[in-house]
DNA sequence: CTGAAAGCGCTTACAG
DNA sequence: CTGAAAGCGCTTACAG
């Protein structure tokens, strides 16, 4: 330990280090070793102190590729939460996949403070040897997810009211939990509203390219049925079908309305801009670090289901 | 270390763990090894490993606020390239801010094997103890970056070509160097084509909100400055102009085109679809893992310009 | 208030 | 091929 220059002891120079010299420490060494760190731009070694100390400070964030913004603001929602306490390392997988409990051992190696895993493969234990906070994982204990309900019955209501008796679905190929609910939620609610669920099925991956490819054979489909609104499972493929639907001189939503789920910021910018419902992704982020710092601190925290609501815009006759 | 229950010595299992069997620990204790490791699920201690290693696998990719889906694109290439050698972690700055040293120390703690940093501020010198290489940094060293000339000239002379004589610029806010550069490359360009640039002059985080914000004030400005096109320094600053002008019922590109920089996916289906100078993400992460790599193998790698080009899309009339 | 010492879990020469 | 031992840089009781 090189500040030892300061003419103190190795043990001296940690106390003040850490700021736990209250006390302990002279106010004449304090001086004299900060000066020394100052000097020679001292760091702590993390290896060595969170070795020493059984775990460190960091806390890891496991998502899915970001190639869906959504995540963009989760990520900003922990980070404000989670302040200068903790120092927040992001992971992401590979494209298309979802965070499993490999991703988590991977990174238990880091002896972490805790993880959270945005997203995961469903069915995955999920357990570790830190504090882990599931995000959008219904289902899953310790997890923080979105109360859909709202959302979703006023996006039927909404379609309803335009006049649509048949809707399409277009879902993720993701083999994470909040697809397969987003689904079963929105077809729950076109029964109770008397609306068929059209028998076409397509899903693909969160990018617009791949939601484009499938939309390209899809919305032949859809039509043919009879379909006259399409309802996505993330904003991105619904941008997808609005490629397709421009290319071909399908109007939206004349021929066919178009919705989404996430209200991603471009979601007001899109020809024509874009129904979605709302997920905050901030908010969901933020919760999760909230849940994380108390499991740290022993306080068990209630987990509050995060409301969501419809953006109603043009693609769906505003 | 737990694993000893195979009954062999610490330093066996070390080896065999470390794939540094060859030759050098007999078949039967490997398997005897491998099969504690397994029922254990035992997992080498990074922090332990790193400090008697001298530094680890972890390769860290330091980057600006993810509301730019730019930079998932980065993120994606310097990912697909590093593979399983190393660990990818990222790490992203407060919204607004640019990636400066003291983000550099902050990550030298963890004994990464090397640094990334995405679009870092101008003027930080940016050295380390470790190997750090910098991406879309014109004029550092060490520095992966975009040739701008073929994107911006083609964008130029598309504009000149429309009959734009007189084009407004909106500026990011950000401090990284490739924004002073987008705007000096495209001035340059109007004044060797004789078009002349507006000097009312405007800027806005990289955010569709805060660009529609600014955009509000800008736009009359704008128009009564006698500008008929406006080049925005990256797409999402551009969308917000396409907000604005929206709401406002301004003709895009009839009364005013939009152009912009990136050409993120959404660039495709936005109202109108926008003209963009394509920055390809991917490449860039790709580039600097690249570089990364060489130089932990000692070998020094030519740094190439990655080209850019102009796709033009209705937003200036196609 | 201060320092010598043990120990965190691993890796790596080194001697058998 | 194998194991005892030193050392990575720190933290934390513990004895002065």
């Amino acid at each position: 330990m090189v500040a030892e220059r300061a003419g103190t002891s190795i043990a001296t120079v940690s106390l003040v280090v850490n700021g736990k010299d209250r006390g302990r420490v002279s106010t004449a060494n304090v001086a004299r070793v900060r000066a020394a760190v100052d000097e020679l731009g001292y760091v702590v070694d993390h290896a060595a102190s969170s070795l020493a100390r059984g775990s460190g400070d960091l806390v890891v964030l496991i998502a899915p590729d970001l190639s869906n913004p959504f995540f963009a603001e989760v990520i900003r929602g922990v980070r404000d939460t989670l302040g200068d306490r903790f120092q927040l390392v992001l992971s992401v997988t590979e494209r298309g996949a979802q965070p499993g409990i490999a991703d988590v051992r991977r990174f238990e190696r880091l002896r972490p403070a805790g993880i959270l895993v945005d997203a995961p493969a469903a069915d995955q234990p999920m357990t570790a040897s830190v504090p882990v906070v599931l995000l959008d994982a219904p289902g899953g204990a310790d997890a923080v997810n979105y109360d859909l309900t709202a959302g979703v019955s006023a996006l039927v209501s909404h379609l309803g009211a335009a006049g649509h008796r048949r809707i399409a679905y277009l879902d993720g190929t993701s083999r994470a939990t909040t697809f397969a609910l987003r689904r079963a939620m929105f077809e729950q609610a076109c029964g109770d509203a008397g609306i068929a669920v059209s028998p076409v099925s397509a899903s693909a991956d969160l990018t617009i390219d791949a939601a484009a490819t499938v939309a390209e054979q899809a919305v032949d489909a859809w039509l043919r049925d009879g379909a006259t609104a399409v309802v996505a499972a993330a904003d991105t493929l619904a941008y997808g079908v609005l490629r397709v639907a421009a290319a071909r001189g399908i109007a939206v939503p004349g021929t066919l309305a178009v919705a989404g789920f996430d209200d991603l910021p471009s979601s007001s910018v899109t020809a024509p801009a874009l129904t979605s419902v709302a997920l905050p992704g901030a908010d969901l982020g933020r919760a999760a670090a909230l849940r994380l710092a108390a499991m740290l601190d022993g306080t068990e925290l209630p987990a509050p289901a995060l409301p969501t609501r419809l953006v109603p815009r043009a693609s769906t006759g505003g």
